[in-house]
DNA sequence: GCAAAAGTGTTACTAATACACCCATGG
DNA sequence: CCATGGGTGTATTAGTAACACTTTTGC
């Protein structure tokens, strides 16, 4: 025996919600499709899983295609398989997200995909399913987060605690309480405090924070509480 | 333009990991295997998803093929698709887990699968990955349970609150107290006291409740905290 | 010296834990 | 009348939420 036989094959693809924070607001990276059908429209990066490849390793070097990067937070998000989500063919699209920092130095687009940043609040149309993905991805960090470090991996190794407050506030889209806020993330113990301090946002300075790598690994998964009732969800 | 050219089409399945409770344990729902390779081996129930069906629709018609039950409890776990998974030719799988009542009346087993309701405690070997499948299946639901009131979907419409203890027992596999745990799920505000008592399980009888289902379905997706710290996770 | 952001402490309230006795019933 | 499992209350502790003033420093 060589093969099932009878079954429908189907294409399987990947596609990646690439999420970023840049000091303000969370943003996606975007690329034009370039190809028929929905050519030049906007769409989440992604591709086909090849022949002797896994999920994860399609979805990493799709990431790397575009970013140059490796060794970025990323995390299977769900199963896409409506038959007619692709016009063309029967394709189903296991989707994978990936928070990292915009800023970081090894990050170099391609030029290849015509690839931007876009503001979460501008999300411009997306071609086939892909804004249900996005959605799907949002409501997954934002429920995650709420439980667990996650969103650590979108800040540069060193930040402060209001830019990590920022960046809370962003992705739930509420204001919270500093004192409550610094007490809530500090207890944690994840934090270690360093020496020197940012003074690009105030007069004053803030000091700079790194995670404590062993406690993060080791914590990452338990029930950590950063935000009480995020909205019911 | 037709198709996609110069990918490789795969086989996608759907696998379903169904667990029951029948008062004592946890529950999986396997069969033997009716084709080769692996032929007579356990293995979950399956099925190759078709040309004009969704995921969700392919889990469905395979649950109900085994277990003559519609509207049943089922959530999509995980896509695996490592390149060798299956021995014959690339197969990805969409699995999907599945809670229900053990001792419902629409269950009919059909005989087709030579299916068995196996302790978890006693798990045979599986086919392929199967047996990780199981595992992430655990995983998920000692998570989400831990928050959300799933383990509802395994009891009979009407149960009493030493039998739910029993099964937060089971999946956590530790002891808890009988006043902070009743306290602990009244005060949800999920459950509906019935004036009458099962009388099976001791002289006294223990009350019934019911799933207030309007509330059920607004909090689920809540964060309700019914296991304080599941084990670190 | 003032504007702008950083940092910090206390109190009130709510939730979680630990723990022990009485109740109802069938045999 | 006794064995079995069901049901309940309280005191302690830990965690969370609400709230306002002082510090630093570049201009």
């Amino acid at each position: 025996m060589k093969r099932y036989s009878g079954q429908t094959r189907m294409l399987v693809a990947t596609d990646c919600i690439i999420f970023g924070f840049d000091g303000q607001e969370l943003k996606l990276l975007l690329i034009k499709r370039g190809f028929e059908p929905e050519k030049n429209k906007w769409s989440l990066m992604g591709g086909f899983v090849r022949e002797n490849e896994g999920f994860e390793t399609a979805a990493a070097r799709i990431l790397h295609s575009l970013t140059g990067l490796k060794d970025v937070y990323m995390e299977q998000l769900y199963a896409f398989g409506e038959p007619h989500r692709d016009p063309v063919e029967r394709t189903v699209s296991i989707a994978y997200f990936t928070l990292l920092d915009i800023h970081q130095s090894g990050l170099q687009l391609s030029n290849d995909f015509h690839a931007e940043w876009i503001p979460l609040r501008k999300l411009p149309a997306l071609i086939f399913d892909h804004r249900r993905m996005v959605q799907t991805a949002l409501d997954r960090i934002r429920y995650k987060a709420a439980i667990h470090p996650l969103l650590f991996e979108l800040l540069p190794p060193k930040f402060t605690i209001p830019q990590l407050q920022i960046l809370y506030e962003a992705v739930y889209d509420v204001i919270f309480d500093k004192r409550n806020f610094s007490r809530k993330v500090l207890s944690t113990g994840l934090l270690i405090k360093q020496k020197d301090k940012d003074k690009l946002s105030s007069r004053r300075g803030a000091f700079y924070y790194k995670l404590d790598k062993r406690r993060y690994n080791a914590k990452f998964n338990a029930f950590l509480n950063f935000v009480a009732d995020p909205g019911k969800l």
